[in-house]
DNA sequence: GATATATTCAAGACGTTACTTGAGGAGTGA
DNA sequence: TCACTCCTCAAGTAACGTCTTGAATATATC
C-alpha cells in the first residue's frame, strides 16, 4: 500500500479535475451551467466560441465527471455534474478573488464600479419575499429562468427591461438578480431602474447560491 | 460594462488558479501543506521530486496565490495561502470522488482494503476526548505535528509505531490519525496495530478537516 | 429511405507545460 | 571574507493544450 506510483496516480486523477476547471472558457462554461441545463449551440453563442470548440471543452469537462449530458430529440443539453460541482466553483472562485492578486483589477475592469449599487443579502431577500414587499426581478436569459428560478421572481430579460418597466408594480422596492457575484446582468438592471427612478438593488450573489442554500426555488416559465 | 475581451480576462484568472490545482504535483503538495508550512526540501521529498522542479511548481502555486512564503534564516517555508485553499482542496476532492470513473480504483490500488478498517466520526472522537477514553496518536511526520495536530495527540510517526507500542497505556482504544482521507499513514498504523491485538480505529478524514470544523488543536511538540 | 439539423471527430498550427541539468543569488557562521 | 547551505532561475526538450477548418456521425422529420 502507498507506493509512489499509485500515490502520483491517485493526485494526477485530483489533478485532471481541477485541469477541467482550468481554462476561462471551461469556466464560463461551469458559470453558465449552473445556471441550469443548455444545450450546445446555447453554450457556444454564451462563451463566444465556435460550436465545434464548445463540443471539445464540454467533452473536457465531461470526462472529468464535471457535467453530464441529456438527450431530448435532436439536441443533447449539459448539465452540471451534481450541486457539489456548483460549490466547488464557488470555492474556487472566493479563494481566488482572495488570493489572485490582479483579480480586482479584472473583475473592476468587467463589472464596472458597484460602489453606488447597493446590494441585498440573500437571507434578507428571503425575509422580505416573505413580507411581500418587493418585486424580484430575474434578468437572466429565458432559458435560464425556466431551468430555475427564485420562487416569485418575474422574467425580464436584461435586454427587453427597458421596454418592460410598465409590468413592474409601482411604488415597491425592486430587487434584481442574475447568475452570481461576476455577472453583470443585474447591475446594468439596477442602474437602468434607479435612472428611471425606481428604487432598485441587486441580489448580493446569484441564483446558483440561492438554490445551495435551499431556498426557495420553482422551475418552468411564467403563462 | 461586460464586453466579452474583459470576461474573458476574468474568467481567465479564475482558470489560472484551478489549472495551478491541476497537476498532480502540486495537489500534492497542497495536500501536505495543508497540513501545515514546511520548507522546499521536505516538501521536494514527499512528493519524489528534485528541488528544482518542487521550486518550480511551488512558484506557479505562489503565482496563483495558493500559497505564500516566510523566510527563516535559510530556508524558505511554505505554507497554504489561507485555511480557505484547504477548503478548496477539499471541495475539488470531493467533486472527484464523486464524479470521476476511475478515481475509485486508484484510491483503491492506493489506499488498498478499507473493508476491515474501523473509521471514526470527528465529532465522536471530540466528544470521546473529552471522556477521556481514548488515546489519539498523530502518526503523520513530526514536522506536521509540531505545525499542528489534535489537542490531546500523541505523535508516533509510522515509521516508528511497532517500536514504539509501548507508549500507548494499555486496554484503552487507539485512534489513529493523519493527512486526510487519501492518505495511508492512519490505515498502515490500524493495520500495524490491530495485529498486535489492539482496538483501533482511524479518524475517517484528517487534521486539516479537524481544524477547518474549528475542533480543538494545538501546536508544538512535547517536550 | 432521403434530407436536414445538431453535434462530434480528425488533422494541423501554434503556444504552453513539465521536468532535467547546471549555474547563480541570498543568507549563515567561522 | 570565505565557504557552505538552501533555494531559485535559465536553457533545453518532449509532451500536451487550444483553437480552426472541414468532414463524419447520429437523430428527427418528411
Amino acid at each position: 500500500m502507498g507506493d509512489r506510483q499509485t500515490k502520483d496516480a491517485l493526485f494526477d486523477a485530483f489533478g485532471e479535475v481541477a485541469k477541467a476547471l482550468g481554462n476561462g472558457r471551461r469556466a464560463e462554461l461551469i458559470d453558465v451551467l449552473a445556471q441550469g441545463e443548455r444545450h450546445v449551440d446555447e453554450l457556444a453563442d454564451e462563451i463566444g466560441q465556435s460550436v465545434a470548440n464548445t463540443s471539445f471543452h464540454l467533452r473536457s469537462l465531461a470526462t472529468a465527471g464535471l457535467v453530464t449530458t441529456r438527450r431530448d430529440g435532436t439536441r443533447i443539453y449539459y448539465r452540471l455534474g451534481s450541486d457539489r460541482v456548483a460549490e466547488l466553483w464557488s470555492a474556487l472562485r472566493d479563494v481566488a478573488a482572495s488570493h489572485h492578486q490582479q483579480l480586482d483589477e479584472l473583475a473592476a475592469a468587467y463589472l464596472g464600479d458597484r460602489s453606488r449599487l447597493d446590494q441585498i443579502g440573500r437571507d434578507e431577500l428571503a425575509e422580505r419575499i416573505a413580507a411581500g414587499d418587493v418585486v424580484v426581478v430575474d434578468v437572466r436569459p429565458p432559458a435560464e429562468y425556466t431551468a430555475g428560478h427564485i420562487a416569485g421572481a418575474i422574467s425580464i430579460p436584461i435586454d427587453n427591461l427597458a421596454d418592460h418597466l410598465q409590468e413592474l408594480p409601482p411604488d415597491v422596492d425592486v430587487v434584481a438578480y442574475c447568475r452570481g457575484p461576476y455577472c453583470v446582468y443585474a447591475d446594468d438592471a439596477v442602474r437602468l431602474l434607479r435612472r428611471r427612478g425606481r428604487a432598485a438593488r441587486r441580489l448580493e450573489d446569484g441564483y446558483p447560491e440561492w438554490r445551495n442554500h435551499r431556498l426557495p426555488v420553482e422551475t418552468g416559465s411564467a403563462s
